[in-house]
DNA sequence: GAATGATGGGAAAACGTTTACCAAGAATCC
DNA sequence: GGATTCTTGGTAAACGTTTTCCCATCATTC
């Protein structure tokens, strides 16, 4: 059973050296006798000796560690964000704690304070609920370094990288009334995230542009979520004049709003179009294929990551990264009724 | 910027005590003068002193952490499960590291080394690669506590929740032939994990069952991702005999299947029926819903993060923990063509 | 050939905890 | 009232590293 783990001293007894020169050579940060070296190499294999990181944290006053923070692992825009900066880091050596919020944001402070204690060096906060200037208030008060993922910050010294939401909706919101549609339903997400903020005025200043009066009971706060989706369409659709199009803060929620429609026998897009955002793996694998902003969500993760890693190595704060979010038309999407009859 | 973090010996200054006493009284690990310990709380307080996990643990040995090695946080069915072990280990105080092995079997033995070079307690394999004897032998060299997941496992001493595969597929099987299908494709996931191996089992037994020969053309190879699953339906369908059914090992291929059904034009259930398994959460909301073979992913992830905790408290192997599978209907299944008529 | 410098090894402190052991006083027992 | 046990606080070792300092040796320089 579980025999005892070789340490740096049960090499040194073999090798007849003393812990000093043992950990020089395996870490060989000072030139040491290659007689030597050679030996104590050949015992740390022989006891095939892995390195206490925790120890070895202890002394750094840190460990090749970060935390993601994240409001939901479950969503799939979430994990591939997640599996990017894994990825990433890793081949840096850096392991990553992983802490789901289920989006409430007193969980976020009971989360960077569990993680300060274990000696991160830095903090992913992914959408996070709080606002960027508590966020930087404590890494200074706890000593960590923050990376805001998916969620715009201005005006605070604090490195982060999002898309440009605000652009991508207008673009997303002209697309649909360019095709004959001026009553449009907006499904946004919960309002208390800067994205679904964000999405909402791109939303509602392609309105404007286009001399479209704004509806406020078109509008529709949702929570990310297929149920809410769902929930959403079933009361557009109920509004005496309802909508003729519904563009939706995220695809989970546009998936929802499909499903209404199958149920109920309306046709997309003849009867009524549909955008969705974020284009996770199924948004072009559903029937119809949905026209959707796509994000650059592995991209997002990857860049997070070098920025983390950057400013492990250099000590300088990253600058800011806005990324830029197209749309891609598929086949959700199509003239107003009225237009083709 | 960044103040120096409190420790006990700061704590044990300011109040005129000893460490050791700070440290009684904040783990109150043993009986103090009320006086006394109602000044250590007070300045602990104060001094918003948190403990460093890290020095704990390289006294104790060991850390309040779980590892997770899964093959892609980015399938839902994956990321549901580590959901749920993430929010069930939480509730004790565990912290969980996160990997992602992209399926490759070499990474897996990599991790697990990391893993225990930082000292964590446990390790959820979801799905391994590895065999269950390699990981138990693993486990005795460098000691740490495995915990299979999603993978059955048997005459070997090692803890394990999985589902019943084999009669699962039996049943999903049995439902098309049922129906009036006998060619029934059969897209596999990769064969050298032993889920789709059991699936594949549970598929040619209900077929002996039915006195239905098997057909090796009809059997497909895919990798569970969407692709594949397209990929297995233009092969299927190219057959100068194609199936009246497909019956796919996960949702995601069967997502490709239909993707590729509605790109030809040919209609599901009318033409051919979709048997997907999983019920990932956008399975209800495809077009058809599809029939699935609903897999207790949740409860799976929970149970197995019962047994971890559960292990880890009284130093008992749990007993394995087989669950069952339901099928459920949906409306992507329907009698053969031929029978319709 | 003495002074200087460079090299390579070891001893020990440090990181922040927990905990085994010790000591002194209080309480209990007969 | 003396012996024993209990209580409560402190001292210091231990966990496994990294790293600073020191020292001995040897080479180099004038």
């Amino acid at each position: 059973m579980a025999k005892k783990r070789a340490t740096l001293r049960m090499i040194a007894e073999y090798a007849g050296v003393s812990i000093a020169t043992v950990s020089r050579v395996l870490n060989n940060s000072r030139r040491v006798n290659p007689e030597i070296a050679r030996r104590v190499i050949e015992i740390a294999n022989r006891l095939s000796y892995r390195p206490n990181e925790v120890a070895r944290g202890l002394v750094k006053g840190k460990i090749k560690t970060f935390g993601i923070v994240v409001p939901d692992i479950d969503n799939p825009f979430f994990s591939k964000i997640c599996k990017a900066i894994q990825n990433t880091v890793r081949k840096e050596g850096y392991s990553v704690f992983l802490y789901n919020t289920d989006g409430k944001p007193e969980r976020e402070k009971e989360i960077i304070e569990n993680l300060v204690q274990r000696l991160i060096e830095g903090i992913f906060m992914i959408a996070p609920r709080m606002n960027p200037k508590e966020i930087l208030e404590l890494s200074k008060e706890y000593g960590f370094y923050p990376i805001i993922v998916d969620s715009r910050v201005e005006n605070v010294m604090l490195s982060a990288v999002w898309v440009d939401n605000v652009t991508a909706f207008i673009r997303a919101t002209e697309h649909l009334i360019e095709t004959g549609h001026r009553r449009i339903g907006f499904v946004a997400g919960s309002l208390n995230v800067a994205n679904s903020r964000d999405r909402l005025k791109g939303y509602l200043l392609a309105l404007e542009n286009n001399g479209i009066e704004k509806d406020d009971s078109l509008i529709y706060e949702g929570d990310f979520m297929i149920s809410s989706g769902y929930k959403a369409a079933e009361y557009l659709l109920s509004l005496e004049n309802p909508p003729t199009a519904i563009l939706c803060s995220n695809d989970l929620m546009a998936i929802g709003v499909l499903r209404y429609l199958h149920d109920k026998g309306i046709k997309v897009p003849e009867q009524i179009s549909v955008v969705g955002c974020d284009d996770i793996d199924v948004t072009a694998s559903l029937y119809p294929p949905l026209t959707t902003v796509k994000q650059p969500i592995y991209e997002m993760g990857e860049i997070a990551a070098k920025m983390m890693l950057k400013y492990i190595k250099t000590g300088k704060l990253p600058p800011n990264s806005i990324l830029h979010a197209d749309l891609v038309i598929r086949d959700s999407t199509a003239p107003k009724l009225s237009e083709v009859r």
